[in-house]
DNA sequence: CTGAAAGCGCTTACAG
DNA sequence: CTGAAAGCGCTTACAG
């Protein structure tokens, strides 16, 4: 033992009566040792306490195990459960999570880069970051695999993980057209980022293969108060919309919270209808019809993607998109006898 | 630059032309270099993108700079919320969070220990999750720091920062009884941990200095569907509670979506009160009466613990309680023209 | 102020 | 199968 109260190879190699390589190759899986030696070893170990410094080891072996998560805020409900599931997926395959939290400045992803690559990790998970051009060409630079989490940049050469958007999109509009709503108006998601465009231009293609367009538009900027404004704006106006699209579920809750203080009753007066299926949409208060992001596949696919790129660092992007069902529940009207089936 | 693309100091030690030591003395805060040597190094790091591997580093000075985090479910938004602000607090003083989930299982924590020492974490913080005493010896033993968040385990000798729950329980007592309530219930926390147990004694105390008792208690498990079954069974019985105290605003969440859906109006039929004050329980569709815990000043009390026991091993352990107030809002009766203050 | 050298705890060819 | 040795990229006494 050194100095520090730490257990080295050295320490085990000591007590087992072998070499220090010996020591190494027992906890090297696939290395050659005899079973009588690697017996020895590992009593010594165990006696010990000793565990292999997985830092020295990544020196050596160029990989540190180590996955970069950067999340912005984790107020939405959507990101601590995709959170949760990533890092198990993860610590199933022997990886570890680095969390970085940034704020959505554009900048900040940057300034992140340096811990990042200071602490050499194999690869980065981003969910709803934007990402620069020089992020993107230190990550190449430094060989560093880089997946985005529900967010895409087309133009970026990046591989990305999303729910199909536009899709969801327009399912939404042919299920609100269906129930007969003929005033839809959309809060969307933050125009700046490709969910929120995505969907909003779904949502515009489905009214339009019916001859309808968008009662109204409002960028809700993932925010819930400006969703909450908007929603009452909306509803203020002399003409209001029969039903809202929101561009998540975050924003709708916020919106049915602001319909309900103007004393309208959802979805009687006005339909709402979210994105995401965060858990907190099925719970009674809310009871919100909304497509669902399919978490655990976008969880699979992105550590499948990342993995594979972490394998083969030459291999092209990937942009894996699932699809989303929409899932009724009581937030939105809908034609009789059809009240619980997904479309 | 070596083989694995990675640019090293010996590689800015030539473009600059001095030696390795140097360019490491540059990045050393503290070190002596002359103004000179220094500007030469920095521009030759910059034109070449260095950045000290971190990773080396730590093994020299026996520092990583790694905090383990380590949590259990992230369905409540409490937590989320408080890894958010453990992060950046922990960002700002320059170390960094490595994530680990885990289950509520009392044995995951000790398997997670290896590889929390595998990664050299100089400290870990956990949020409600059980710790064994092996788990305690082995940190004792490595010289790691370790500090419980929201959740205390006094025998153990480890340090703690949560907020004064048997008071918090105590004011929820008081405050139910001065709004004219008699038959006050409580859906407790798990009673396996200490803030299940503390917020449930001090509403005890709190009854018992009325000369009242719980008209029922139940352990509501931190668990949503336990919760609501036991709001049921108590509303269903022959003489129903006017009020119930949930041990923290997750289940509280529950406990209103199954009032309401048995018909009954809270808080007119039954007020209801919880605790947290996570940013939901603001939310119009709850509009929750709760006890606030003081989420900033827990963050700031836990890292300034754990870098104090970082830095200062032999420290002896703490165990901070801060005051959470409670936070009067619709979800329960309160006397009259006392309707937003603090109690 | 500066460079050469030792060493942190490992993995991995290289001989044997 | 095994040990001695080189080396991953740094920091830090030690001389100068």
């Amino acid at each position: 033992m050194n100095i520090s109260g730490r257990i080295t190879a050295q320490d085990v190699a000591k007590l087992a009566g072998v070499s220090q390589s010996a020591v190494s190759r027992v906890f090297t899986p696939g290395a050659s040792v005899a079973p009588a030696t690697a017996a020895k070893v590992r009593a010594a170990a165990k006696a010990l306490g000793y565990r292999p410094n997985s830092l020295a080891r990544a020196m050596i072996t160029g990989k540190s195990r180590i996955i970069g998560l950067v999340v912005a805020y984790l107020d939405n409900q959507f990101y601590p459960v995709a959170i949760e599931k990533l890092s198990h997926a993860l610590q199933a395959k022997g990886y570890h999570v680095l969390l970085f939290m940034a704020s959505n400045d554009p900048g900040e992803m940057d300034r992140l880069m340096d811990d990042l690559l200071a602490y050499q990790v194999d690869g980065i998970i981003t969910a709803s970051v934007a990402i620069s051009n020089d992020v993107t060409r230190r990550c190449a630079d430094a060989g560093i695999a880089l997946v985005m989490f529900n967010r895409g940049q087309p133009e970026s050469g990046l591989s990305s993980v999303t729910s199909a958007n536009a899709l969801g999109g327009r399912k939404v509009a042919r299920f609100l057209i269906e129930a007969g709503h003929i005033r839809i108006a959309h809060i969307s998601g933050w125009q700046g980022a490709s969910t929120g465009r995505d969907r909003a231009r779904g949502l515009i293609e489905g009214l339009a293969e019916a001859g309808l367009s968008p009662h109204a538009m409002v960028d809700g900027m993932f925010n819930r108060d400006t969703a909450a404004a908007a929603a009452r704006d909306l509803m203020d106006a002399p003409e209001p919309p029969d039903a809202i699209f929101v561009g998540n579920d975050h924003m709708a809750f916020a919106v049915m919270d602001a319909l309900r203080g103007m004393g309208l009753r959802v979805p009687r007066d006005v339909s709402v209808v979210g994105y995401d299926d965060v858990p907190m949409a099925a719970w009674g208060a809310y009871d919100l019809t909304t497509v669902r992001q399919p978490l655990m596949r976008m969880v699979d696919a992105t550590v499948e993607t990342l993995l594979a790129q972490i394998d083969e660092p030459l291999r092209p992007a990937q942009n894996v998109e699932i699809d989303a069902p929409l899932i009724q529940r009581g937030s939105a009207r809908c034609v009789d006898g059809d009240d619980d089936a997904g479309v």
